[in-house]
DNA sequence: GTAAACCGTACCGCAGCAGTCCTGTATTGG
DNA sequence: CCAATACAGGACTGCTGCGGTACGGTTTAC
C-alpha cells in the first residue's frame, strides 16, 4: 500500500512530456492524444495543476498549458500536494487534533512527525526533471547532476 | 494525502503500548481496554499482526500476544507491509506490468523506483523503539541512540 | 470436559475516488 | 461585434476498497 491516486500517475506522465519543451504552449486535447489519457481526466488535472501553481494557463483561442517554472525547479512533492492535498501519513499529524480517538491517551502522538518528515523530505528531493532521464532504469542509478543539457 | 490506512494507526498505538513491556503475554481484550479501540477490530489487527511476523501469538487459557523481537528490532515498515501489502507508490512500479495502460509510451516507467525507494528507505529507518520515546515532540529532535535501556 | 483465547473467513455499509458532463468566461481573429 | 476555441468551476454518478462486525472452529490450561 502506501499507493497514490492513478490521477496523480497520470499527471507525472504528461508532466514529463511537458518537460521535454518546457516553453511550448499544448493545449489539454493535444496532451490526452499524446499520453494516451482520456480527454476530461487529463483536462481536470491540468486545472487542478493549474490552481497548485505548477502549471500556468493561457484562455481563450491558441490557449494551452505551460510548466510554471523550469523542470528542475518542481518538485514530486509540489504535485502531490497539488492532487491530493498535503502529506500526512496519519490523522493525528500537524493541526488535525479530535480526528484521532485514541489521542486522549496514545503515546504516539508526535512521533509520526519524523516518519513524515522523511517522507517529505525524500519525495522534495525528486525533481520533475529527474523523472525525465530516461538512463535510471531499474537500479541502474545515475547521478542526476551527471546527466549535461541534452539535446532537444 | 499519502495517508494510510487507520488500522495501521490503531496498530502503531497497541504496539507501542506492547512495547513498554516487551515479554508480557497480553491479550486482545485487555489491549482493546488499554488503547480504547473497540476489541473486533484490535482482534483483527493483531492477527494480521502475527502473520506478518511482528507478533507471536499463544493459544488457549491464559494466552495472548507478545513481540517477536525486540522494540528496536522492529521497524515501521515491518508494520505496514503486515497490514496494508508491500509498498509501492503507482501501479507501474515493481513487477506489476500490464496495470497501467500508458506504460507502452510511458517515459516514467522505473523513475518512481528511486521516489519508492526512498520511502522505503524512510519508513525501515525508524523502530517501533523510537516511536516509544515521548521526548521527540514536534521537532525536538534527539538521537534515538541517546536513550539508555529503560527500566522495565 | 469446560472455559478462555486465538484463527480463519465471510459479510455488509459507507466514504472516497475515477470519470463524465455542463455551464460560464476569457481570448483571438475575422 | 460575432463566432470559435480553450480554460474554469462545479455537480453528478458508479464503483472499488476500507472499516467494522459476526460466526464457527481450534488449541491449551485447569
Ligand atoms: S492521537 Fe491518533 S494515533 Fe495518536
Ligand atoms: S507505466 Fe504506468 S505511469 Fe508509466
Amino acid at each position: 500500500m502506501l499507493r497514490l491516486n492513478r490521477i496523480t500517475d497520470y499527471a507525472v506522465v504528461v508532466l514529463t512530456q511537458m518537460a521535454r519543451e518546457p516553453d511550448k504552449l499544448v493545449t489539454a486535447p493535444q496532451l490526452s492524444q499524446d499520453s494516451n489519457v482520456p480527454q476530461p481526466t487529463v483536462a481536470k488535472l491540468l486545472k487542478e495543476l493549474t490552481r497548485g501553481g505548477v502549471l500556468a494557463s493561457h484562455r481563450g483561442v491558441n490557449g494551452g498549458y505551460t510548466l510554471a517554472r523550469e523542470p528542475e525547479a518542481i518538485s514530486m512533492l509540489e504535485i502531490i500536494i497539488a492532487l491530493e492535498g498535503p502529506v500526512s501519513l496519519t490523522a493525528c499529524v500537524d493541526g488535525a487534533e479530535g480526528d484521532c480517538e485514541v489521542e486522549r491517551l496514545c503515546p504516539v502522538r508526535g512521533n509520526w512527525d519524523r516518519v513524515n518528515g522523511a517522507i517529505h523530505d525524500a519525495l522534495k528531493g525528486v525533481s520533475l526533471a529527474d523523472m525525465t532521464s530516461p538512463a535510471t532504469m531499474f537500479g541502474v542509478s545515475i547521478e542526476p547532476r551527471a546527466r549535461p543539457a541534452s539535446a532537444h
